[in-house]
DNA sequence: TTAATTGCGGACATATTTGTCCTTATTTAA
DNA sequence: TTAAATAAGGACAAATATGTCCGCAATTAA
C-alpha cells in the first residue's frame, strides 16, 4: 500500500471521531477500534500521536474519550494526518533513493515523478476530514465493509 | 519513500545494467553494487528476483555477470520492476485499508485517490529503462551523486 | 586439472513496523 | 470514599524489511 498500516488506521479513526463530533458525541478507544476494525492497543498509540499533533483532542476518565472541535474539521487534511503519523518523507526524497536529486541534478525519473507527487500532494492537501465525512453522512461512501 | 529500498536498488541496478548492455558489456554484482552505491549481498537477492522475473539475464562463472538483451530494453518499464520486487499491491487496495472498497462501494477517499493512482500507474507503465538510459547517456540525468 | 571468478541460495543478524500487555493517572458516579 | 471507566505510556512480543555470511555450482583461463 501507499501508506503504512498506522496511517490507514489513523485516517479511519480520525474520520470516525469526526463523524461523532459532528453529533457532539465523544467516543472511546474501544468504540473506535471496534467500529473501524483495528487492533485496540495499536490504535491507542496512533491516537496518542494525533493528540500530540493537536489533530484530535482527548479527555481522560469515565465518560472520557476522543473528539475533534468542529471548527477544526475543514482544516484537518489527509496530508496532515499522514505527516503526523508517517512523517513527510512521502513528499520528499528521490524515487530511486539518490541522496542528491533535484531539478538541477535530476535522477532519470525525476521529472515525471515530481509531477505525479505534486498531484498527490495537492489532492491530500485539498481533501479534508470535513469533506470526507460529508460522503459518509449522505451514505455515498463507507467506512466499513 | 513511495517504494521500498529493495525497489530503489532494483531500479538503479537495472538501469546500470542497461547502460552497460547498450555497450555490449556484462557487469558483475560487485561492479553494480559499487556503482549504484548499494549493499552488495542485499543487491544480490534483488538481482535474483529480477532474473526470476526474466527482466535481466545472468551468466555464471568467471567473466559472468548480468546483462539485458537490447531488444528488451523498451519493454522493461518501471512498473514491471516494481511489480517484480514489491508485488503489485501499490496498484491495488484501498487508501484507508478497507478490504471492500470499489467504485460501487467506495471509501470516502476512493474517487480522488483512484485518479492519482491511475496517473501514477500510467507514468510507471510508460517509463521504460530504455527511455531513462537515454537521459543518462546524454548527460542530462544522473545515477549517482 | 587446478585455481580464480562469478552467480545462487540457504541460514542467520539487525532494524523497523506492527501489535500486545500491564501499570498508572484521571475523572465520574454511586 | 470507593469502584468503575477511561486515556497515557512503558515494556515487551511478533512480523516484516533490510542486510550479512558462507558454502555450492558453473564457467573460464592458466
Amino acid at each position: 500500500m501507499m501508506f503504512s498500516k498506522a496511517c490507514e488506521y489513523g485516517i479511519r479513526a480520525t474520520l470516525y471521531i469526526a463523524m461523532n463530533s459532528l453529533g457532539d458525541k465523544r467516543v472511546s478507544l474501544r468504540n473506535i477500534a471496534g467500529k473501524i476494525d483495528s487492533p485496540e492497543a495499536f490504535t491507542a498509540k496512533i491516537l496518542q500521536q494525533l493528540v500530540h499533533h493537536d489533530i484530535i483532542h482527548s479527555v481522560k476518565g469515565a465518560t472520557g474519550g476522543f473528539e475533534i472541535e468542529k471548527h477544526k474539521l475543514p482544516d484537518i487534511t489527509l496530508a496532515k494526518i499522514i505527516s503526523a503519523i508517517d512523517g513527510d518523507h512521502l513528499f520528499h526524497g528521490c524515487v530511486m533513493g539518490l541522496s542528491i536529486c533535484a531539478d538541477a541534478h535530476p535522477c532519470p525519473a525525476h521529472l515525471s515523478y515530481e509531477k505525479i507527487r505534486g498531484e498527490l500532494k495537492t489532492m491530500l492537501d485539498n481533501t479534508s476530514i470535513y469533506d470526507l465525512s460529508h460522503g459518509l453522512e449522505t451514505g455515498l461512501t463507507f467506512l466499513k465493509q
